[in-house]
DNA sequence: AAAGTCGGTTTCGCTTCCGAAACGACCTGA
DNA sequence: TCAGGTCGTTTCGGAAGCGAAACCGACTTT
């Protein structure tokens, strides 16, 4: 069922999260490499350079250096596939299920810590986040 | 008021925010740039890079030089503080404010379009992103 | 079986990012 | 006033990312 957040909440939880990521020692990956490894977790396989890349909107030799990244960093395994051995096939790993259940922590927790001490104020949306004599 | 996400929605809110972020033609930002502006804008000034490289633990060269990108896109200003002028103040600009308040969209609409099909499955959180005998 | 197509990788030249260390300007305390 | 600390930037050498294009097996078409 939908989730509905306001243009605050959403941007206090993603802050949150990120920055716990990026406080965290990690590995930092560059955010096509998030995608491409969330996409490759939450969605139904068979996932494919050509997929991924149609998908996301990156170059296919992105998608290939990335996986080689994600590969070596244990997230992500290839497989070629059998009927169409030019083909390959990105699989789970249990090293990459673990980094992603901890991220989706990250999330949560930043998203349960909420305290929405949101102060009433007028404008639009964007100005909102400016404050004052700012520019 | 907290938020609380399930794993499954968290990952869900971020892939897809983060997906479509990777796919618009926009700007696209190291996570750490993210994570300083998104602070930059969410947390009340005054904001220096001593201050920003301790909360993030980023190396002070680091924010030095993703306030230099992310003042060339226009999304950040640099103001000598005039009571200590080794101090630089970060200062928010209406680009900026834009930007985020997109990005924002984003993040809220991903949450909206949750449709939570998730099927019941058991085993502990890190299994449920593992798919049968993928390992 | 030769030509064409397709999926993925590699090469090439380039841009961006990184931390450590050095640096200049500025403040402060003796 | 000046020695030492602080703030932010720059320099340095190196790592990592990018797209375009070339490339290489593997399928497909004729």
């Amino acid at each position: 069922m939908p989730v509905y957040l306001n243009q605050d909440d959403a941007l206090a939880i993603w802050r949150d999260a990120l920055s716990a990521s990026v406080r965290s020692d990690g590995p930092d990956l560059s955010s096509r490499q998030m995608a491409i490894l969330m996409t490759v977790y939450t969605q139904s396989p068979p996932h494919t350079v050509r997929g991924l890349s149609d998908s996301l909107n990156i170059s296919k030799p992105a998608i290939s250096r990335a996986l080689d990244r994600l590969g070596q960093l244990g997230f992500v395994r290839r497989r070629r596939d059998d009927y169409d051995r030019r083909s390959v096939q990105v699989q789970r790993t249990v090293k990459g299920a673990v980094f992603l259940s901890e991220f989706a922590d990250l999330v949560s927790e930043a998203g349960r810590e909420l305290e929405s001490p949101t102060p009433f104020e007028a404008g639009t949306p964007a100005e909102q986040l400016l404050s004052d004599e700012e520019f």
